[in-house]
DNA sequence: TGCATTTACTAAACAGTGTTTATTATATTC
DNA sequence: GAATATAATAAACACTGTTTAGTAAATGCA
């Protein structure tokens, strides 16, 4: 009965092409402009094949959202190896926000669209999103032992550094900036010195 | 030839009757649900009228985000009053969040959305977002002059706070907030926590 | 007042979208 | 080899924003 085993390895090959040309299309044009249709054409299969695999368009996007995950959870991890708290704080943060700008896509998928947090919400809990915020939380935990940031409520801390982030990215990357009218890679000066006021305000 | 005045009345009042529509509609349902035909529909006309009015449905999203821009700035004046200006952009902060939080759907449209940008791309500035954030810098300017927050440059302290309360209720309109597993009220208590911590990291 | 012209409006169509259904061709089981 | 289960699709459904061509009413002018 090897058969089944086959099949069962033939469809989540069916569901890796469908991912990866779906993924492709979309940081080449967005999530609005990867219609289903275009999917279709690009593995040259009917549209209502791919209904055989995902259950919408929603379920696709959220397997793009899970991997963006991955990608920005391996990048933040590179900085394990800095052992004061505060400067792998620093590192992490910089390396968030480099993330955000030079992936602009993946980066609304992950933390502005509405698109896959629908499937989220029927989850035990957001797995990806719980790993990159523990890691955040953990690092802030050691500055706070170590006495190195102001001392405060850990998750309220944690939530503050997020948002700040995010702020900066997502008012980037949703074209918000441009009320300070600088040209672009000036604004991007702009912003990490932003971040480093901010890290600076954070220290004891 | 008073008509022709009388006629330029009767298309302003045209205009005037799809925004108030549209903006019903889009407050009651959403962006994507507040469809051209759906605004039809309610003012009783055929869709095509609304392209007489109106070049595209952006450009009626452009004029309630406009709007928009108008009540939160009535929001944020009325705390011209406050002497100290520490206290005056505290209270600032908290409306700001606040306004965000009440009006999930101006806020998005504000702040978050694509849709309208496109129609201020092509402004010489971006009018009403400059007054509020004109109001940030004159205030942030006197706390600075005052030397009751730390001494940095005025428009990289202005982007640090911005986008400290905008990270805050974006995450939280957007539904990022929920890696928390808290209930709502609690969150938002959370949120105005990590304010208060912000604000106190500001100070001198 | 009567006729020509401009204005206001709309029905219908166009080109898309995500998704479902009925049907066909292929592969597996007995 | 016949019956059954699986895989794929063409076509349709119900939407979307937007455009075009045609109609009815209001206006300008003689």
């Amino acid at each position: 009965m090897a058969i089944k085993e086959r099949k069962e390895r033939e469809k989540q090959e069916m569901r890796n092409l469908i991912i990866e040309s779906a993924t492709q299309l979309f940081l080449k044009q967005g999530y609005d402009k990867t219609s289903i249709r275009s999917i279709a054409d690009d593995i040259e299969y009917s549209p209502a094949t791919i209904y055989l695999y995902f259950k919408d368009k929603d379920e696709i996007f959220y397997v793009i959202h899970e991997n963006a995950f991955d990608i920005l959870d391996k990048h933040l991890r590179r900085h394990d190896g800095i052992a004061d708290p505060f400067e792998r704080l620093r590192a992490i943060g910089r390396t968030y926000i480099k993330f955000g700008l030079e992936n602009p896509d993946y980066y609304d998928l992950m933390f502005i669209m509405r698109a896959p947090m629908e499937q989220i919400k029927n989850e035990e809990k957001w797995k990806a999103g719980e790993c990159a915020f523990g890691y955040l939380l953990t690092t802030l935990s050691e500055c706070l032992d170590q006495k190195r940031i102001r001392p405060a409520d850990l998750h309220v801390t944690a939530i503050m550094v997020w948002s700040f982030v995010h702020g900066l990215v997502s008012l980037y990357v949703r074209e918000r900036m441009c009320i300070l009218m600088l040209p672009d890679d000036t604004t991007r000066e702009v912003l990490y010195s932003s971040f480093d006021l901010f890290m600076a305000n954070l220290k004891t």
